[in-house]
DNA sequence: CTGACGATTCACT
DNA sequence: GTGAATCGTCAGC
């Protein structure tokens, strides 16, 4: 297992960025041990230029990580109890982000059943995005954090998605975005019981 | 300071 | 299918 480095965060284009980090690992390990969970769907935002992206306001003190950090952790609260995980990309000044929608757990279970108060360790242990930011114990505290720290990393193990696993889709929950809420920018790994959603083929 | 609302989830009908 | 939970964020005064 190796930590992706800086410069694949740097990327310009974040729909490759958010193709790309399908099957990579996910990483926390904050005070109470560690979590590791395999990333099945992705979703992408375009910054100034998208609609749905949080960034289309402008510089907030919500967004200031998107805007002038990169490869740094975006948590935010979302409907006053989720925990949304983002990955933000590009170079500083661009403020690109991947949504990590749901993860494929692999160590840690746990503690993700702690967490998140479930007994059994189903699929809806880490499907979707607020269910993934309670497993793995993210607040937005945690916004801005570098992901080359020990406590926090995405990792490559070897583990390829082909191509062909791979499904497209407009995002979701983003209706309010016109025109941008079709942009196909929803990556998915084809079958996996923890993609939210409908499942297509 | 105030009010409207959200990159959602879950229980219930 | 419908609706409640629940609070930080941001625009507007």
């Amino acid at each position: 297992m190796k930590k992706l480095p800086p410069a694949f965060y740097e990327q310009e284009d974040v729909v490759q960025i958010a193709r790309a980090l399908l099957g990579k690992v996910l990483y926390t390990n904050w005070n109470d041990g560690p979590a590791k969970g395999r990333i099945v769907e992705t979703e992408a935002y375009a910054g100034l230029q998208d609609k749905a992206s949080h960034a289309y306001r402008g510089n907030t003190p919500r967004t200031q990580v998107l805007f002038e950090t990169t490869g740094t952790a975006y948590v935010y609260l979302c409907y006053g109890l989720h925990q949304m995980f983002n990955i933000a990309t590009n170079t500083k000044g661009i403020p690109h982000a991947v949504l990590i929608r749901a993860v494929a757990p692999l160590e840690g279970i746990e503690l993700m059943l702690q967490r998140t108060g479930k007994k059994m360790a189903d699929a809806s242990l880490t499907r979707g995005p607020g269910n993934v930011g309670k497993a793995f114990g993210f607040h937005r505290s945690q916004s801005g954090w570098s992901l080359q720290s020990n406590a926090l990393y995405i990792a490559d193990d070897g583990y390829e998605v082909p191509d062909e696993a791979i499904g497209i889709s407009p995002r979701i929950g983003v209706d309010y975005a016109g025109a941008d809420a079709l942009l196909p920018y929803r990556f998915y790994i084809k079958g996996n019981p923890y993609v939210s959603g409908k499942v297509k083929l």
